[in-house]
DNA sequence: GGCTACATTGACGTGAACGTCAATTGGATG
DNA sequence: CATCCAATTGACGTTCACGTCAATGTAGCC
């Protein structure tokens, strides 16, 4: 069903960059970070299904406004596979701070979504306010 | 009870430097962009409540990924009231707005939530794996 | 083979968000 | 009054995340 589904599907870097509406140069660059290894044909890069996975994890860190860099980090620990004690509980830890940082904008959200609420119905009853006034007047 | 019950008070610059943990730099920088407007005694910067809060929305703003520019645009929004049923309209529209790009990041964020406590969950069993090997060997 | 069209590479440019450093300056203190 | 300290003001530097432009390569099509 999804694009992910099928396991062996590869993509153009034009076709990634349609599909999630940024730049070739930006997906280059994320390539140049270390976020993204594609392979090539010739020349061409050639972006694999874990690839456009990569991409997507980026772009939702973006939009909640980590660096590449932190979102270097958190990718490339997701997909490295730790096998000793000390490794894994510092995986761990990592995955505590990442948590505790989404909460706290969790937070920042409900709070900012409460306040836009009041706004929106201050705002509402300003319009009617000013809808009787044009009827009367 | 909070800083924001007593009307009157008023906050140097370092104060709310250090309340926010953020440096005077910083705070100068958001004066030039507009975003804060203190009160002078002499050549020294008088914040009141109302900076402060609008200190605090900054911050907020930045941690949720927001450029200071879209925040700024927001904020003057909010404390700015608008009277005509146009202006009234257009705002309504722009809360709509944001609302929606904080929906998306609520969604972004519980998405992220639930892979981490997946990984998380596969790290602990593993985790218990390497200790029973210690053990075992 | 020639033309077109896109992909790559390298180099430089840019806007945002401050950091840093030097030079003043106004106030408090001995 | 001399001194010290914190705040201010410019000016320039820096990092991040790309944009832009030029040169080159290459794949497809007639």
């Amino acid at each position: 069903m999804t694009a992910t589904a099928r396991p062996g599907k590869t993509f153009t870097i034009t076709e990634l960059a349609h599909e999630f509406d940024v730049t070739p140069r930006a997906i280059r660059f994320y390539e140049d970070l270390g976020l993204l290894e594609p392979a090539r044909a010739g020349r061409n890069r050639v972006y694999s299904g874990r690839d456009r996975t990569r991409l997507k994890l980026t772009l939702r860190g973006k939009r909640l406004g980590f660096s590449l860099q932190e979102i270097k980090q958190l990718v490339t620990m997701y997909d490295t596979d730790s096998d000793t004690a000390p490794q894994l509980e510092a995986f761990l830890g990592a995955l505590a701070a990442h948590r505790q940082q989404l909460e706290q904008q969790l937070e920042d959200i409900r709070v900012t979504l409460d306040e836009l609420t009041l706004h929106e119905g201050r705002c509402r009853q300003l319009l009617v306010a000013a809808n009787r006034g044009r009827k009367k007047a």
